[in-house]
DNA sequence: CTCAATCGTTACAATTTTGTCACTCCCTAA
DNA sequence: TTAGGGAGTGACAAAATTGTAACGATTGAG
């Protein structure tokens, strides 16, 4: 559940903009009415996005963003910056400072919604978790490693490669000729066994497992479960 | 077999990413010039994909992003943002709108095929982004390649591995001996120069980007964009 | 400035990975 | 049933990867 941080002085800003989140998705919403509430709130509880209002009582957001960008626990968090309208130089400011967006007020809810879920959308997309759980299988595509029934097990890098190909898409048979695109990167249809013999690896090394890696004959193979 | 929709107004540019298309793998290509030429062929072939340059006569490509992201039929397929060098307002605006990746111009041609494989396959199979893409740099983790600037880079698995885990946060200082536990699965504090020396190993095959591998003496090493 | 700690770099040998070959085995179409 | 093509298997040598040791360079605290 994404975590949204709102800075703002105007409480009914900060409703505003709550309600709209709440209404869109399950997001946990914090509020800061000023910069150095905003700073502390941003460091302890790490979110996953900050909007955040250049009008501030105390520090103004320029100087926040640019705490925020400076610290390494918070310099990876997007940031959106609501400026008042018109005000161009600001805006430049801004985007020089790290800021990720940019909203003029007044806004369209809906606007800023789209860039929320956008910007959320693409940090996740660039950390998540990359583990692929099916049956007794987990690969975690971070640390290139396989686990079966949590017992760890080596694979070389290619044999990675061509688990993950087989197993991305369970039941379907993935030709030899898009395997050998895909693993070793050989454009052309060359004549060779070296993918029978890392299939035969393969195999081996998943054990009891290993016949959930079936052939089919004259086309290629797929990774099937059950 | 996926088909591409192309949208740009300069025939060498849409022939420019057809070719190179079709050398990858077997893609059905669509054209458009304009964009309500892109609009109908979108509605009426249901591409996969849709690479869309932002400089259009008539409708332009916001717009036409904006019309795409609202038609029940167009709103889940994929779209590639051509923008203009340095147009930062136009990659906000454009993802906002919903587009899902953006490219500026003039672009590698490799570095576009690697995300036009990326999106098609991951609408494809429903799973998150495995490609990581900061600056010059695009980590596939479904192929464990690097590509700098589109120019292909081998690497190691370890080496891969430990990119992995530096440019996973970009900016934060990663601690020897997290990065041993990582990489190598080393548990204890072990004193080793294993370490140092696939770093100097990594930065040599990043080459002018080497030094982006900054090191923080006595505490571990950060990936640093800039 | 000095010195000790830390990091960069090179070289090298052990180990692992990899592709190919030469079979054998099995499936299937005729 | 049989012949032919594809797949399984084991062995092997070339190539790539890896960890370590040795030494030089750099850093920063005092």
């Amino acid at each position: 559940m994404p975590t949204i941080l709102i800075v703002d002085d105007e409480e009914d800003i900060r409703d505003l903009i709550s309600m709209n989140l709440h209404r869109e998705k399950d997001y946990t919403v914090i509020e800061a009415a000023d910069g150095l509430e905003a700073l502390t709130a941003a460091k302890e509880q790490s979110p996953d996005l900050i909007v955040l209002d250049l009008m501030l009582p105390g520090m103004d957001g320029l100087n926040v963003c640019k705490n925020l960008k400076e610290g390494t626990k918070t310099k990876s968090i997007p940031v959106i910056m609501l400026t008042a309208k018109g005000r161009l130089e600001e805006r430049i400011d801004g985007l020089a400072l790290g800021a990720d967006d940019y909203l003029s007020k007044p806004f369209s809810p809906k606007e800023l919604m789209l860039r929320i879920r956008n910007l959320v959308h693409r940090s996740n997309s660039n950390q998540g978790s990359d583990v692929i759980a099916i049956g007794p299988f987990t690969l975690d595509k971070n640390v290139l490693k396989l686990a079966l029934e949590g017992e760890e097990i080596d694979l070389t890098s290619t044999e990675f490669k061509l688990l993950l190909c087989l197993i991305e898409s369970p039941g379907v048979t993935q030709e030899r000729a898009d395997l050998l695109k895909r693993v070793w990167g050989y454009n052309d249809m060359i004549q060779t066994r070296t993918l029978d013999t890392h299939i035969k690896r393969l195999r081996e090394k998943l054990g009891d497992y290993g016949p959930m890696i079936e052939t089919s004959r004259g086309i290629g193979y797929r990774f099937c479960e059950s």
